[in-house]
DNA sequence: CTCCTGTCCTGCCGGC
DNA sequence: TGCCGGCAGGACAGGA
């Protein structure tokens, strides 16, 4: 599922091929998603040049010469695929949106379970929209440090697991990576947030951008499979130490996994955890 | 303010 | 084989 790094990677490939285009035709296949189209999508689009195209946690902000921007969150199952120019579009299951530009570039939102959400706002009022309004810090970005993190955290009684999945802590991280990163931190998922301070904060900052960065990697050889592929994930899915491996040993591992039972899955806030209980504390 | 819970949606997988 | 229940997950509303 999308998470920063996979959204950082279609906003990679997007931005190149729309750059400067002009949405020529809209087609709407969907009366929303997780939340209501905007009204008059396809009016508001057509014919809008693209002034740029950029990331933003897990958002895509595509600026139009309009001053509006158009917002894509992928959910849990969202893709935005290009097509190749030659190829005339072919309607998929669960298309909600395609865009086509001149230049015979196609631009396609696809979102099975429509956990995704789109939005149309003024380019004044993309920082006060409630999605982006109290959202936290970009985890690549320098400003983000031990300090700020430990400073985010302090005084919080929910677990770290949970903080670092609320957005207005830092920005982006899902659940995957919230696992990744607190393995190669070496914290348990459930320490209390407000402890991570000083050395722990600067560990498990430097965990997350170690996480992300290596993803991003992977990532970009996730989308050039991307045409042929089918899987969400991609590459980097195969380099879990954690997520999804519960039972089995975490990388470096030389304990009895017979006797310990490999690394364990618990429930938090709703959604899976995964760690390894001797080497996070 | 912080924290917690329910809701949205559909594909997939395990169990019978 | 086929059905069905449960699970997966991000963001957000609303309640405590």
């Amino acid at each position: 599922m999308p998470e920063l790094p996979e959204v950082e990677t279609v906003v990679s490939a997007l931005r190149p091929a729309i750059k400067g285009r002009v949405i020529r035709a809209v087609g709407v296949h969907q009366k929303g998603l997780r939340v209501p189209f905007p009204r008059g999508l396809k009016q508001r689009l057509e014919g809008r040049r693209v002034r740029d195209c950029r990331r933003r946690a897990k958002y895509i902000l595509i600026s139009l010469d309009n001053d509006e921007v158009l917002v894509l969150h992928l959910g849990m199952s969202g893709r935005l695929s290009l097509l190749p120019s030659r190829k005339p579009y072919k309607p998929q299951k669960h298309d909600h949106l395609v865009l086509s530009f001149n230049g015979g570039i196609t631009a396609v939102l696809n979102d099975p379970r429509r956990f995704g959400a789109l939005y149309l706002i003024p380019a004044t009022g993309v920082d006060t929209h409630k999605a982006f309004a109290g959202l936290g810090p970009e985890p690549l970005e320098r400003a983000f440090d031990g300090k700020l993190l430990g400073e985010a955290l302090a005084g919080r009684k929910t677990t770290i697991k949970v903080a670092l999945m609320d957005q207005k802590i830092v920005a982006g991280l899902g659940n995957i990576y919230v696992c990744e990163a607190l393995f190669y931190a070496g914290i348990s998922p459930l320490r209390r947030a407000g402890t991570v301070q000083g050395q722990k904060a600067q560990k498990l900052v430097r965990a997350i951008k170690r996480v992300l960065r290596a993803a991003i990697k992977a990532g970009g050889s996730t989308l050039k499979d991307y045409r042929q592929a089918n899987g969400e994930l991609g590459y980097f899915q195969h380099k879990f130490a954690v997520y999804g491996r519960a039972g089995q040993a975490c990388p470096g591992c030389d304990c009895d996994i017979s006797k310990t039972g490999g690394i364990r899955q618990i429930t938090q806030g709703g959604r899976s955890s995964f760690y390894c209980p001797r080497k996070q504390k």
